[in-house]
DNA sequence: GCCGTTTTCGGCCCGACTGTTTTCAGTCG
């Protein structure tokens, strides 16, 4: 996605919360929070638009539209940084507390004069809030355990697209300066981790000077906190840190492996060199002795200079994969372009940005051989789905999978389990799909005992093929359900169910830990994109990320598969209805 | 603030849950 509309949403999404927090209209609000996420989601970069390309998007009015082209030009608008002058950018803050809204927000600021999240643990613990009209204990234990969640799942770090997108800008930028003979992110970001701390970039170029002030002068640097000769960090309009080091060429492989981590894995490498008379460092893989340089260019050399064949980033984990790589039984991990299709997905039926003919243009524009449209059913009241809208809708797609050469269109749904784990339309109407995935949405707080009978229940049924975002958790916002996921694990494998890794970075759900647990159980699993607009297809790559910290093979993941293969095993286990 | 085979006003995605209340406001999906 295009940077300008990431700026565009994040200011109109701010501007939204700050009406809603001084008690403005609400609907008002809310039109700026769906302009904010119409641009977000929207497949054309908005930088350079006018008031008339702008008002195209739906959700975007005169008014709007104009004050998006006001920050395009001037990068401010006048009215929100005078509602930003009216409330603190810490009541703001508050707001992203799980169980805290716009209007404890501005009752907390109003009557304690609270406006930042460390002010309000401090609150609570003096026990300031009681008295407070519409506060409790209870509210006061949910806001402490919303502090921590907020600090445990954020604790600086930031979502992986986050920082993927400024890492590319960054090495996309650092490759165009003179001398640069190759430029790459390490780290945690190399490893695909669902959060990422700090940013390591590494060149390799004969001289660092320029290519120091060349991330200092960036657009999106905002200050440089320390500059050396070998190493530069940086802070990121974002507050995200970047560290960039400059490798002399010949020793870029032994650097790439060193700051790709993760610590345990390379204690685990240094000890084999240790074994094997040899030393390994950043710089290189040399004789422990003599201090001859053996290996340093590549990662291959460096890897097989201790006896291992490269090991791709996302299993540096000391999860025993240099074990399992002595005993030759590392797998071959799924790859993005393993992925023949996506089988989640929505459109502006229900609560996608796109019709279904962007979303189809979207999707065989990344080469699918075929792609699954799962829009909510009715159980989700706020979607409006009905019986005859989806029927509708799978007239649309039949017409269009007959003009759509190479792809094939799959009709699906995202059915909602029910708290006792019913689905929202009959056996004889889901055996219309072609594809159901179903997941949970709401009631998170069952006991763990009624949780896993719920959603055991939704996999016994024979029309439910695959598990969406199967524990729920969102990343920083909610903990995953507290069920017995061995219990859930063991189901999708006894009935041919999927368990979905969605590649939402909010969700990448499941986790790499459940996916190894799972895996064992002798799952398939599906990595899908849960796409809400076109811009959200290439998600998947954080998914297939995710995947391979899981140790998943291209045979492990249904949508790898050809279409034939596929199709029996969403056929599988019907007959049993 | 946006939108319109309801077109310049009057609707706007709706329902459930929670914790506080004693009839409901706030939050969430």
């Amino acid at each position: 996605m295009s940077r300008a509309n990431e700026e565009v949403e994040a200011v109109l999404q701010e501007y939204a919360d700050l009406i809603a927090i001084s008690g403005g209209e609400g609907f008002r609000a809310r039109a700026y929070e769906k302009a904010a996420r119409a641009i977000g989601g929207h497949p054309a970069d908005v930088a350079g638009m006018g008031v008339d390309g702008l008002r195209e998007i739906p959700g975007v009015g005169r008014s709007i539209a104009a004050k998006v082209v006001e920050y395009l030009r001037s990068g401010r608008i006048g009215e929100v940084e005078r509602a930003r002058e009216e409330i603190p950018a810490g009541v703001r803050e508050l707001i992203a507390v799980p169980t805290l809204g716009p209007r404890k927000a501005m009752v907390l600021h109003e009557e304690l004069g609270i406006s930042s999240v460390d002010q309000l643990a401090e609150a609570v613990r003096a026990e300031r809030l009681r008295d407070l009209k519409g506060f409790g204990e209870r509210t006061e234990e949910n806001i402490l355990h919303g502090i921590d969640l907020l600090r445990r799942a954020g604790g600086g770090r930031v979502l992986i697209s986050t920082a993927m997108d400024e890492a590319e800008r960054i090495v996309a930028a650092l490759l165009a300066v003179g001398g640069c003979v190759r430029c790459a992110y390490a780290g945690s970001l190399r490893r695909m981790r669902e959060t990422i701390g700090d940013i390591d970039v590494l060149v390799a170029a004969e001289r660092a000077g320029p290519f120091m002030d060349a991330l200092a002068a960036l657009p999106d640097t905002a200050e440089v906190i320390a500059h050396g000769g070998k190493k530069t960090s940086v802070r990121t309009r974002e507050g995200l840190q970047v560290d960039l080091r400059v490798l002399p060429p010949e020793s870029w492989g032994a650097g790439l492996q060193y700051f790709t981590g993760s610590k345990a894995h390379n204690i685990r490498t240094r000890r084999i060199a240790v074994r094997r008379g040899l030393k390994l460092s950043e710089y290189g893989l040399s004789d422990a002795e003599t201090g001859r340089t053996v290996a340093s260019e590549t990662e291959e050399e460096v890897y097989g200079r201790l006896g291992l064949p490269w090991i791709p980033p996302p299993l540096r984990e000391d999860r025993g994969e240099i074990a399992a790589e002595l005993r030759g039984e590392l797998p071959e991990l799924v790859e993005e372009r393993d992925i023949r299709g996506d089988l989640h997905t929505h459109t502006d039926l229900t609560d996608g940005l796109a019709p279904l003919e962007d979303m189809v243009a979207a999707a065989a524009a990344r080469g699918y051989a075929y792609y699954a449209v799962t829009d909510h059913a009715p159980d989700l009241a706020m979607q409006r789905m009905t019986a005859e809208k989806i029927l509708a809708q799978r007239a649309r797609l039949r017409a269009l999978d007959r003009r759509h050469r190479g792809m094939r269109l799959l009709h699906g749904t995202e059915l909602n389990i029910g708290p006792d784990g019913g689905l929202d339309w009959p056996d004889d109407f889901l055996a219309g799909f072609d594809v159901c995935v179903a997941s949970v949405h709401s009631r998170f707080d069952q006991s763990p005992e009624a949780l896993t009978r719920r959603i055991v229940r939704a996999c016994e049924n024979p029309h439910v093929k695959i598990l969406g975002h199967p524990t729920t958790r969102r990343i920083g916002r909610r903990p995953g359900l507290d069920a017995d996921f061995d219990a859930v694990f063991a189901a999708c494998a006894r009935t041919g169910t999927a368990l979905e890794v969605n590649s939402h970075p909010e969700r990448l759900d499941l986790c790499d830990e459940d996916i190894l647990r799972a895996k064992r159980y002798g799952v398939r699993f599906a990595i899908d994109s849960d796409a809400h607009s076109t811009t959200h297809l290439p998600y998947l790559r954080y998914g297939v990320g995710t995947a391979q910290r899981g140790w998943l093979t291209a045979d492990d993941v249904i949508n790898t598969w050809p279409l034939t293969r596929l199709r029996r095993f969403l056929a599988k286990g019907r007959g049993r209805a």
